[in-house]
DNA sequence: CCATGACCATACGGTACCGTACGGTAAAAC
DNA sequence: GTTTTACCGTACGGTACCGTATGGTCATGG
């Protein structure tokens, strides 16, 4: 049992139930130990939230973006995005619950921190189709709002967006092309 | 000390501190009664939420629907509508924290109906912009998101939004028009 | 004038957690 | 072969809450 563990364990636990879920007791059960382990690990619950919001930070946000810059081509490279972030965020309700506890400063903090990543590098991404640096700023700032609000919605009121399949790409073909228009 | 005084104080309560800060003792310490006038008035904690939220579905979103409905000009109103509602995103946590709740079996059903309704009213108002029903539906969904985007921001990374006022206006502006291109 | 119903206070038992204290084990270091 | 070090188990006290039980108070109307 390693403090990795426990990260990894308390981030499914935020997917599952938000914040109020990451509980010593609960998750020693879950792992098969006992608090002794865990007290070993971490000073406190706080530092194991800690943990698991850095953990979150560099995976989550980076991985995606290596992963997308493998494409070459910026309007491609951007439409790539948004189809496999907003998908992610649908399956995995890890990012929406922790939007869900900004209020904690500890997740705001790490909140504010992927939130200007990603701002900035959509923004870059507008840069390279032509845009001006201040409307690739505004442009990048309006997509990452509007992927925000998909992945709310997606969990809050999947009724209301197009079902998941040909018809939603469709759909957000259709949005890309408005965003990317000059 | 009525059912009603209650309901107010749960969503001040969830304003403040989401849905957890539902809790009766500490609500019946700051209206400055007891538990005893709370189970008298409700059946449980679970009674409260709804009562809560049902509050919560009438007032908001039909007050800011009749507000903006004063507008005649279709743009304007549209114009309207995102102003306030962002800015009163903006001020009142109390949308986020429900947003942040949406696991919860009665906070999700609530948030179904209010989303498909204001998701519809915007449709209905980029369809008398002139857009043929499918293309207002589908802009109307997409300045929803944008609108919950930028809710969610206003708490989770204030930073990164242009600084409220003339920058914030602009800014807004100009996403408007673009969410309006034809 | 007293009885009924609306309303509130208080005390209690129960639960789910946090954090600490301390004892135990087993492998590595000396 | 003993000591140290890393690690885990368990028992405990404390807190914050839910829900119930029960006994008030106080106005109204019969």
């Amino acid at each position: 049992m390693t403090a990795q563990d426990w990260a990894d364990a308390a981030l499914a636990a935020i997917s599952e139930g938000g914040l109020a879920a990451v509980a010593v007791e609960p998750l020693a059960t879950r792992l098969g130990t006992t608090k002794g382990s865990f007290y070993w690990h971490f000073a406190n619950r706080d530092a194991l939230i800690d943990a698991a919001l850095e953990r979150w930070a560099e995976i989550n946000t980076e991985g995606t973006i290596a992963e997308v810059e493998e494409e070459p081509d910026p309007e491609a490279r951007i439409r790539r995005l948004f189809a496999f972030a907003i998908r992610a965020a649908a399956e995995d309700p890890l990012e929406v619950a922790l939007l869900a506890t900004a209020s904690h400063p500890r997740v705001a903090e790490a909140m504010r921190r992927v939130s200007e990543r990603r701002v900035a590098y959509v923004a870059r991404l507008f840069a390279e189709l032509g845009f001006a640096e201040e409307e690739a700023r505004r442009r990048g700032l309006l997509a990452y709002a509007v992927y925000l609000g998909h992945a709310q919605l997606g969990h809050a009121a999947r009724g209301v967006l197009p079902p998941a399949g040909g018809e939603f790409s469709a759909y957000l073909d259709d949005a890309l092309s408005l965003l990317m228009r000059r």
